[in-house]
This record gives structure tokens, C-alpha cells and sequence, in this order.
DNA sequence: CTAGGTGCCTGATTGC
DNA sequence: TGCAATCAGGCACCTA
């Protein structure tokens, strides 16, 4: 098995684009190159190329797990990360690898790079947001998510609680740690049916949600290993620190010292405390 | 709506 | 030692 992996969820993403934003607001892109063309998932190299080159990044904010650059030409320029996608700006004279397989060439001669070890990272140019992010919930973090709107969603499912935070139609930008993170933190078993949760226990995941998102987003994200989310600097979040289930199959709960379990569901590893979360 | 399966990918790990 | 099978994970898409 891997020694967890991990990829980029909301407060990594949120990480990335607060580094990247300052670097590269303001620009605008004079060439594009792709190595691995898929990763363009939209068209073509040459059609993406035609659109995106001469235009400049006049806002850059994030959506669920996926980042997005406005342009002039009113064009939306998207990235997600997938599992193992790193984004990097670089001058263009640095060398590049294997790993390297869009490469966006920006006025000042510097470049915006992705690399994606696993090749499922994803860049699309749309006119309209909704074609790829249409889908998505609401976000987590923002103001207008209140207690009530996620009463009146959860209270509408019948789905796994786990299986429903990490479905981004539900809630936008949660993935396998922050899903089983907030679950602790509630103090509810991942396989609890939404439907059966008291209006407190609603309440408590709602906050839990909220407070472990915002927690990761000020420590800077998650990073477990070296394969792992890393900021485009090159360093480490500090949200690892503060995990208390996953990833710590068979070590002592820190409420209750029972053992963290870990289980699948819907195919996904799943930690948990079989004492604490009911 | 929910659940389960497949495919996309490749490096690390496990099995023989 | 070596090679093949397995696994991880987010998400789109398909079938019950």
C-alpha cells in the first residue's frame, strides 16, 4: 500500500492558490506547451492554445477542489489537482521532467507548470463556469453556508455520512481526510444514515465541518509523506499535526485510547473510532 | 436517490 | 532476485 498519498482537498487548494495569486495576478499567458495534451481536457492543443494565448488573469479564486483563473476574454481558465497533480511557477529556463506536462508561458518569461505523476490532473478553458463546475454544492466556508441550508440538504439524504461528504454535489471540497476528520470531530460512525441524525448532531457536524476546513486552511494544509500535497514553494503544510483518525489505523483514539478502526466504505479507507463515533 | 462497478494512471508494496 | 498482481484515490460515467 502507498503510505498515504494524499491530494489536494479544500484547505490545500485554498494554500495553493493564496501562494500563486500574488505571483501571477495580472499576467498574461504568451504560450502554451503540453506534454501529456489529455491533460487539457477541454480540446486540442492548438484550439487551447489560441484561446488562452494573449490573455491576462484579471481574478484567480477557488471552487471546491478546482482552481480557476478569469481572463480577459471572459474565458475561465480551470485546474484540478486530481490525486497527484502539483502546480509550480518557475522562470522558463528550468528544466522540466517527465512529470511535467502543461507548461504555460506567462509575459514576464516565467511559466506556471503542472506536474501529475498519476496523469489524471485536469485543465479545461470554458466560456461558461457551469459546464465543469455546475455540479458542485456549496462551499463549506463561505458565509452564506448557514446551519439552515445544510439542515434542509442533509435532512433530503439517506446516503452513508462518509459517502456524502466526499460527493462534491452534496458539499464542495471535502476529500477522504477532512471527511473523516470531521466525522470525529462530531462524534458520528461514518456509516450513520444522514436521515437519522438528531437536529444536535446535525449541528455538530455542521460546526465540525467548518472548524476543521478553517483549522487546515490556517495550518496550511495536510502534508503526509513525501509523495504528498506540497505547496509550490516546496513546503510542507502542518494540518498533519492535528489529525486525530486518519491515517492512524490501531493507534489509541485520543479521547478514549480505544484502537482507531479502519474500514471501506464505498471503496474508500475509512478511520474512525469505533468508541467515540456512534 | 443510493450503491456498486469500471476506467483513468503509476509508484510502492505484496505475493510467489 | 525478479516479475506480476494489487492497491490507493477523485471523479465521470454506467448499471441496478
Amino acid at each position: 500500500m502507498n503510505p498515504h498519498l494524499n491530494m489536494p482537498e479544500l484547505p490545500e487548494v485554498q494554500t495553493i492558490l493564496d501562494e500563486l495569486r500574488p505571483q501571477l495576478l495580472g499576467g498574461s499567458f504568451t504560450a502554451l506547451e503540453a506534454d501529456w495534451p489529455p491533460a487539457l481536457a477541454t480540446g486540442p492543443l492548438p484550439e487551447f492554445r489560441a484561446r488562452l494565448v494573449g490573455q491576462r488573469i484579471s481574478e484567480m479564486r477557488r471552487r471546491g477542489k478546482y482552481f480557476l483563473c478569469a481572463l480577459g476574454s471572459g474565458d475561465a481558465l480551470l485546474i484540478h489537482l486530481m490525486m497527484t497533480g502539483r502546480l509550480s511557477v518557475v522562470p522558463g529556463s528550468e528544466p522540466y521532467n517527465r512529470h511535467t506536462h502543461v507548461r504555460f508561458r506567462l509575459d514576464d518569461g516565467r511559466e506556471l507548470r503542472l506536474h501529475d505523476v498519476r496523469k489524471l490532473g485536469r485543465v479545461y478553458l470554458v466560456a461558461d463556469l457551469d459546464e465543469v463546475l455546475g455540479h458542485l454544492g456549496p462551499e463549506p466556508l463561505a458565509e452564506e453556508f448557514t446551519l439552515e441550508q445544510f439542515r434542509n440538504l442533509i435532512s433530503q439524504r439517506r446516503g452513508r455520512l462518509k459517502s456524502l461528504l466526499l460527493n462534491q454535489r452534496f458539499l464542495a471540497g471535502l476529500g477522504n481526510i477532512y471527511s473523516d476528520e470531521a466525522l470525529f470531530e462530531a462524534a458520528l460512525h461514518p456509516l450513520r444514515r444522514a436521515n437519522t441524525l438528531t437536529e444536535e448532531e446535525i449541528e455538530h457536524l455542521y460546526q465540525s465541518i467548518r472548524r476543521v476546513l478553517a483549522s487546515a486552511v490556517a495550518e496550511l494544509g495536510t502534508t503526509l509523506g513525501d509523495a504528498a500535497y506540497r505547496r509550490p514553494n516546496g513546503q510542507a503544510g502542518n494540518y498533519q499535526n492535528l489529525l486525530h483518525v486518519y491515517g492512524r489505523e490501531a493507534e489509541p483514539c485520543p479521547l478514549c485510547r480505544t484502537l482507531i478502526q479502519r474500514i471501506v466504505v464505498g471503496g474508500r479507507g475509512t478511520y474512525f473510532c469505533p468508541r467515540c463515533q456512534t
